[in-house]
DNA sequence: GCATACTTTAATGTATACGTTATTGCAATC
DNA sequence: GATTGCAATAACGTATACATTAAAGTATGC
């Protein structure tokens, strides 16, 4: 059944640590060890941060061990350039394919999430329901490497976003904005469910940036 | 000096025989096979695969072998969607970053070859050139996550470009973009090399993906 | 004291061995 | 003849052993 192979509880657990921060940003990690804190030998744990590397969460270097990468204030501008232009195409494309309401409501429940947590002053339901917003409006948008390529970019800045959540200005702009998004898609209007993503998306990636540089965090 | 692992031969190795379609798209490999065919173990046959997959040049399934994924007509539709946006994204802080003509001399080379290999027939010449200029492009933008991105959707349509090639018309349209693109950013006009080259992208999209329908080919 | 060459060491890269498991072929049954 | 259950097999996942190699430490000469 749970076809769990080793390497795909290594998988899971680096990147809960990795993402949990008991992998701290630029800290090195030797196979070995990671291996014996993981009770498996070094071939799955090697696959696994291999697999990681792939995705831009480590640096495997000879003979320096396993280096988690810290996210600069200049990686968060450029993913969240590439985050971006993906989300909004993927908006765009959600809105031609025409859906109808019933299709939507994933999408409108997390909207409603969203609405509840910020009423009830819950970040970290926000913060969720946010998650499960893009995702789905990523798997609305029909492509299926760019939805790989958005998680992909959405966890390398996955620790930095977890940082900074209680440093943010209450996103009541944000869920405005994502009513908007919803309703453009809904209403098919294509052009308009871009744009309404693309000026969200900019607006939380200038305030991210400002964020991290106040604070002069160094890598996060 | 030349630090060369197995892993990074068998990569080499498996990228060529791919691209070359010595290993055809949806052909099934073991990692026994391949690894005797490489004069290698399975260990580092086994971690390029994984980095092959991880590229979306292979799929590894258990106990079925290494698959070279075969590329569907959607698939190059989805692909050069995402091609599109970034490289488009590429040109626009291309020329937001004010490069001087001599930071940009690759790029004018790159065109003046693509003209000249035109004005031969050369069509080889051409692609080579023109993958140059797009790699240059996205080089520029300054976006080393986005020119990853990029490199990896490219290689993933590397095989159909290839075969296409010679059924294609002759891209002199092509050629009059590019310069466009050029002009754009040697002249920092960000929305206009936007413009042109997503323009640039859609046709050469509408034009790959009708000549794939047209031919029924099943996967390249 | 400093630089250099050598030794040592430890971590990786690779090979190999082995247990596990999915698939294939075959036989028995309906 | 088709299907189901079982046995055989072959490929994989993982552990482990070994070879390689870069880094650190040490001794030597100046």
């Amino acid at each position: 059944m749970g076809a769990m192979s080793n390497v795909d509880r290594a998988l899971s657990a680096l990147r809960d640590m990795i993402f949990s921060g008991q992998l701290a940003p630029g800290s090195d990690h030797l196979e070995t060890e990671l291996a014996a804190q993981l009770g498996m030998s070094r071939t799955p744990v090697r696959e696994a941060a291999l697999m990681l590397q792939a995705q831009g969460l480590v640096d495997v270097r000879p003979r320096r061990g396993i280096r988690v990468r810290p996210v600069s204030a200049q990686d968060m501008r450029d993913i969240y350039d590439i985050l971006t232009e993906l989300e909004s195409l993927a908006a765009a494309r959600a809105a031609e394919a025409g859906y109808c309401s019933a299709e939507l409501a994933t999408l409108a429940k997390s909207i409603a999430d969203m609405d509840a947590a910020l009423e009830a002053d819950d970040l970290r339901a926000w913060a969720q329901a946010d998650d499960r917003f893009h995702r789905e409006l990523v798997r609305l948008g029909g492509n299926a490497r760019l939805a790989m390529i958005v998680a992909v970019m959405r966890d390398q800045v996955r620790r930095a976003r977890a940082t900074t959540l209680f440093m943010r200005p209450k996103p009541s702009k944000s869920n405005t904005d994502h009513h908007t998004v919803y309703q453009a898609i809904a209403a098919q209007d294509s052009a308009r469910a871009h744009a309404t993503h693309h000026a969200h998306r900019r607006a939380a990636c200038k305030m991210l940036v400002e964020l991290l540089e106040k604070h002069q965090f160094h890598g996060l």
